[in-house]
DNA sequence: CGGGTGGAGTGAATCGTTTTAATTTGGAAG
DNA sequence: CTTCCAAATTAAAACGATTCACTCCACCCG
């Protein structure tokens, strides 16, 4: 176990270990003769800086803890890839915990991110938190939310207009005519699916005409989406929605294939189909799925970017960025079109 | 900025820093009474252990390190929660890095691990990378190669047989009555691809009257699944394959869309497809995609359990565990069947 | 009654880097 | 020929938990 520490480096050298910290970090005080020669000496002796003790002496890590709810869902990873490009470019690293929306997780991991002082820590939260991102504040610790609004905006944040979100895609449903339109998702604790729903619901309200039934589901996966699936076929056919708004792309993929396989149910003809996330199997899926794209990826970088701003500013106020989701709109609602729209290969498959 | 240490802790129990310290980590070693007194006062404190003292003073950190080639296939995501699980149950987390199939950032993340001199490391790798882990494990760092055989069985490795694996796809697709079979995928330099396509070579040459066509891609995803498509369709009725076997879920994703939606062409009933990996994206898909299932979840424990292994013993010798694939056959290759089949009911989808 | 035993607790040394104040050096300015 | 300054470098003091070699002390046993 040769353990070759900056004191060897320093003696090999001909210099203090001062100064070979000083090349490490502040190249630009030490002569470049000297420079040279730390060099030299690091490389013959292969030596790695020791990050516990830099850490330990100089206050602060260079991780960031990120939590989020799934890593099943692309949502959740095309946001995670977010924050690592972005805080590599800044030479940091992410620490991915995955909460799998248990609180119990949740905190455990706050409770690790915590004990490694982390630099700061961005967080889809699930239970209530702000305690303890408050708890994080006061030992210098930022945290960011992300996909969510802060309760009270006393935290920064970074997500998307869910219920403009939902809004937009009933209006395109009741833009091509359909009027008995049902929602599937839930549980509806999780904030973004409430306010989908409402958005929704504001949209068929003010149109006049058009109903709104909700099917709730108890999680957002592909499993569940197949069982509202089973439901509905079960159903009388004039008893069906003409139109179907799913909480997120696994609950649409998961109604998808029961609706189509086992129920014989035409996607768009007879039922519409709107997604929600517009993750990279949606518009690969065999009916594409019309979708409410969200910029998963830069949600991510603009948290990571707003998180090292007040790392290294504690006084700036909280921020709150809300971006506009937008729409996808694929064969899943207006059935196969001449290759002519707006958005027409620009969809990006799998990144 | 609070800073609240073990002295302080110590001062308030009014016992020595030592025993604050074995109270955290060897309880057993002091009385009840003391070990009360000790957690009221880091209770009323707010004693959070400062990980990177403890790191440096003991030597090796809780952490292991992860690095897999691409964070949006969801066959490493599944890997990537085994490690998680199975590290979280020990009392150990995972830092993950993602290369993206980038020599580069490969390395850049095996620097950060040496830096952060975590308790081990986990590799799926891309370039060559054994001089980079026989140097970590003279630092006393253990690796083992995850969805590989190492080159040379100096390191541990934990795989799936993917010749196997090919030549059970191939089969499949003979037993089924297929003649004329291509193989989608590339790049051949990728040893998982490789294998695959050897399997199926295999498993043809030994059947006599099978014909075997590779038809290469540049990457494993989506995109070029939908390109590989573009240009079968574009190949007059007669000279298409009457089965395929594509090297991931990805490009069988791709292929499908293109194949159905633009080429008019009947899954399974003008085309077979078989996909490999059996993502969750894969039983959920329209036309549910055949493939064959890789234990990704297991893969990613078992290669934990056999790094914490070696990292507290360095003696022990390199194990390679390799996996037997197991073949899911759904409408992609069978068509719709009545549900009764040996595995009916128990895909899991997305969890 | 004395020596031995072991459980409980102590406190100083230690891990390897960064940081600080202090020191040297080579020139430029006076 | 001083004097003074900035740049380059140094030596030593942190940082905060763990560890290890000890000290106590109570108790048991012959």
């Amino acid at each position: 176990m040769s353990s070759v520490s900056v004191r060897d480096v320093a003696a090999l050298a001909g210099v203090s270990t001062g100064t070979v910290s000083n090349v490490l970090n502040r190249p630009d005080k030490v002569s470049p003769a000297t420079v040279e020669r730390v060099h030299d000496a690091i490389e013959k002796l292969g030596f790695v800086r020791n990050d516990a003790a830099r850490q330990l002496r100089s206050g602060s890590s260079r991780a960031i803890g990120l939590v989020i709810l799934d890593v099943g869902n692309p949502f959740f990873t095309d946001l995670a890839r977010g924050t690592e490009d972005s805080a590599a470019e800044m030479g940091f690293s992410i620490i991915l915990g995955n909460s799998d929306e248990k609180a119990e997780r949740e905190s455990a991991y706050l409770d690790l991110f915590e004990e490694q002082r982390v630099h700061g820590v961005l967080i889809s939260p699930f239970g209530d938190i702000v305690p303890r991102l408050r708890r994080l504040r006061s030992r210098g610790i930022p945290a960011v939310v992300v996909d969510r609004t802060s309760w009270d905006n006393s935290f920064s944040s970074v997500s998307v207009d869910d219920v403009a979100g939902g809004e937009m895609a009933a209006n395109h449903l009741l833009d091509i005519g359909r009027t008995r339109i049902a929602f599937v998702g839930g549980p509806l604790e999780i904030r973004q699916v409430a306010d989908r729903l409402n958005g929704a619901r504001r949209a068929i309200e003010s149109h006049g005409g058009a109903t709104l039934e909700v099917i709730p589901v108890a999680a957002l996966s592909v499993a569940e989406g197949r069982e509202a699936g089973l439901r509905l076929i079960a159903r009388d056919k004039h008893q069906r929605p003409d139109a179907i708004f799913a909480a997120n792309d696994l609950i649409a993929t998961g109604l998808l294939q029961t609706l189509v396989m086992e129920g014989a149910v035409s996607i768009p003809d007879d039922i519409a189909l709107i997604g929600y996330d517009d993750i990279a199997f949606a518009s690969a899926a065999v009916v594409p799925l019309s979708s409410i794209r969200q910029p998963s990826a830069l949600i991510g970088e603009t948290a990571v970017k707003i998180l090292l701003e007040e790392a290294s500013d504690p006084d700036v106020l909280p921020r709150q960025v809300v971006y506009q989701p937008e729409l996808r709109a694929r064969a899943s609602t207006i059935g196969s079109q001449p290759v002519s729209a707006a958005h027409a290969g620009d969809d990006e498959l799998c990144r």
